[in-house]
DNA sequence: CCCGAGAAAGCAAACGTTTGCCTTTGGCAG
DNA sequence: CTGCCAAAGGCAAACGTTTGCTTTCTCGGG
């Protein structure tokens, strides 16, 4: 009946070629008819289970072939209680940072036969409760929760019966498992970098302080310098950073202040991409040369500003595609039974371009 | 057993604090006993179907809310042969533009109580089968294709026996379903404001003539500036596109080529807001001002680009999201059987700021 | 020749719903 | 009191798999 329906339904679609096969789905009754067998002799055959000649899996696997044989998932979901789906929470909408992480994670739970449900929570903890519902009433393997990143999140409302993953954002639990880009690793290869073209009086511009990733990456660049050594901007001192916003007005602005502060400085990390792009457009405009006066990094590695900005960028890369893909191997894992709680940090990589490039040097 | 094993996980999983309540999952049976009713009755009785008393219905509503029923979709779905799920396939990765148009896509579907599984092709055709029959498999109720927008696509390879929206992107195939942004529209809507505010001179700037958006575009926005009798830049006939890429370094050198042919030029159309960017970028370093001497309209309405340029650029929204929401609205539909194909425009904003104030005129 | 051990294949229950049809019940008219 | 009808609710099949158990063969050894 329904079938019926279904089919009258694409009929009046495309009510002027009725030439294409009634797409009429294929259950392994018939695969099983077809070869001679039963039916659960034909599952059997199909998931190289039991035991039987390898004349007669043959047979199986011909007609299953021969008649296009779908399985229909949904009834081997009800049978076995696993869907092969994984929910994945985005808590603010999917944004910029989001989006890697995510192609990440599509990419190796895809890989593992797994499919990926779509869940955009904006922000909103009532969303976020309505879709958990929604996913568990789905029976999904296990959830990846991503999203904005800023200070751990608290976990999950009401704590769901399948593994879960924090991909990018980091739960408040320390017992949940969490997989977040390793910040203080990246600033470090940022500074280290800059020392390395034997740059000597680095400043540190960044964003908003009230943000965890600007005082991270400001934390560990500071420490860099000073296990390093480095007299810092303010004669034997080590620079004081400049806090504000993510912004190319904020990098412009800071271009300004650092060289009235120090018109000798070589070298400037900033802890985004915009802001450094701000402040090369701003150091050219008042006359320094980069990278030969001043070497810039920025951080993630954004191509949209990387590649536009006036040298090409030399930025910090979280490989948030990377990140998630992880992600997606630890949730697999914890489904599998062998579940890895705590915070796994995800290294970073640098990218060098132009804007630091050594062959420029004096 | 397989539940045993499922919960055996969940302690191994958290052995410290084994607190929580076993996560039960209870079933209609459950809640039909705990009413005093059949499985059948409690199923009509939450589905508001049957005929029974009403007392009864709140009965079991009452049991199914206080043993927290969560009815199960894999066992409704294998019975009803619906799955309240349709797939997402991105033919590219996913991108600045598809993301707009997976969100606006996901709120509708969402807020009609369907899932999305998300797909990723990845350009690549044999990826691309192979969603389709996974999503086929698990009996999803439509589709959504979308992607980078290029000339329109040939049509999903075996046509799947559900419906089929095209998002963004295009079909071949005129008898398909497809939304897409109406560019044309957008052209007309961005030379129409430039020509309001009092603008006679403009010129146009596109990215590579083989891009069907760049055409449609430049096309679009040479008819306006025709219709209107306008002059363009060379004496009274309409001036002549310039084709390149869609990056900023083009719009500089865009704006050295325009201002060799016409100094006195007063308007830029740009064909996106990279373009457009660069464009007034350089204009602004050969002394040009923006809005007063040269007004400036891009395209796409990319936040991160009109909000850094200086001074901030109108540009042409797609409305991108809005586009998604219509899509799924006419996937919808054509799930409940009344499918509309064709190719359906999707119409585009203007969103006015400083590169075209009109109070900056002399 | 018989028995027993595997191997090969079949059987049927189970997964958790939905739904068409049947039975029961109660009310009301004749 | 009987009969009839509609409403209320129960029954059981069906959806398409998987899987433990049983049955049927096939051999080889005693």
């Amino acid at each position: 009946m329904r079938y019926i329906e279904g089919r009258m339904r694409m009929g009046k679609r495309k009510e002027t070629t009725m030439s294409e096969t009634p797409p009429a789905r294929v259950t392994l009754a018939e695969v099983a008819a077809s070869a001679g067998v039963s039916v659960g002799t034909a599952s059997k055959a199909l998931n190289d289970r039991g035991s039987m000649r390898e004349e007669t899996r043959a047979r199986v696997r011909a007609a299953a072939e021969r008649l296009g044989f779908q399985i229909d998932a949904v009834a081997r979901s009800l049978q076995t209680g696993r869907s092969y789906t994984v929910g994945m929470i985005t808590t603010d909408s999917i944004g910029r940072f989001s989006i890697p992480v995510m192609l990440g994670v599509e990419d190796t739970l895809g890989a593992g036969q797994m499919s990926v449900l779509l869940c955009d929570a904006r922000d909103d903890r009532i969303r976020e409760q309505y879709y958990l519902k929604t996913l568990l009433s789905r029976r999904v393997d296990g959830i990846i929760v991503t999203g904005r990143r800023t200070d751990p999140r608290p976990p999950l409302a009401q704590r769901p019966p399948v593994p879960v993953v924090y991909a990018f954002m980091q739960s408040a639990d320390p017992e949940d498992c969490s997989v977040v880009p390793d910040e203080a690793d990246g600033a470090r290869r940022a500074v280290t970098h800059l020392l390395d073209i034997g740059r000597r009086r680095v400043a540190l511009v960044a964003g908003p302080e009230r943000h965890h990733s600007a005082r991270t990456r400001m934390t560990s660049a500071l420490d860099t310098l000073q296990d390093a050594g480095s007299p810092g901007t303010a004669g034997g001192d080590v620079p004081e950073p400049l806090y504000g916003e993510w912004s190319e007005a904020w990098g412009r602005q800071a271009a300004r202040i650092l060289l009235r502060r120090d018109p000798d400085l070589d070298a400037v990390f900033c802890a985004s991409d915009q802001i450094a792009r701000g402040l090369v457009d701003a150091m050219r405009e008042a006359g320094k040369r980069v990278p030969r006066d001043v070497a810039v990094v920025g951080f993630d590695d954004w191509d949209v500003m990387t590649a536009a900005s006036r040298p090409p960028l030399t930025s910090v890369d979280m490989d948030l595609e990377g990140l998630g893909r992880q992600a997606a191997e630890l949730l697999l894992s914890a489904i599998d039974g062998h579940p890895r709680s705590g915070v796994h940090l995800h290294p970073c990589r640098l990218t060098i371009r132009a804007s630091t490039a050594a062959d420029d040097l004096d």
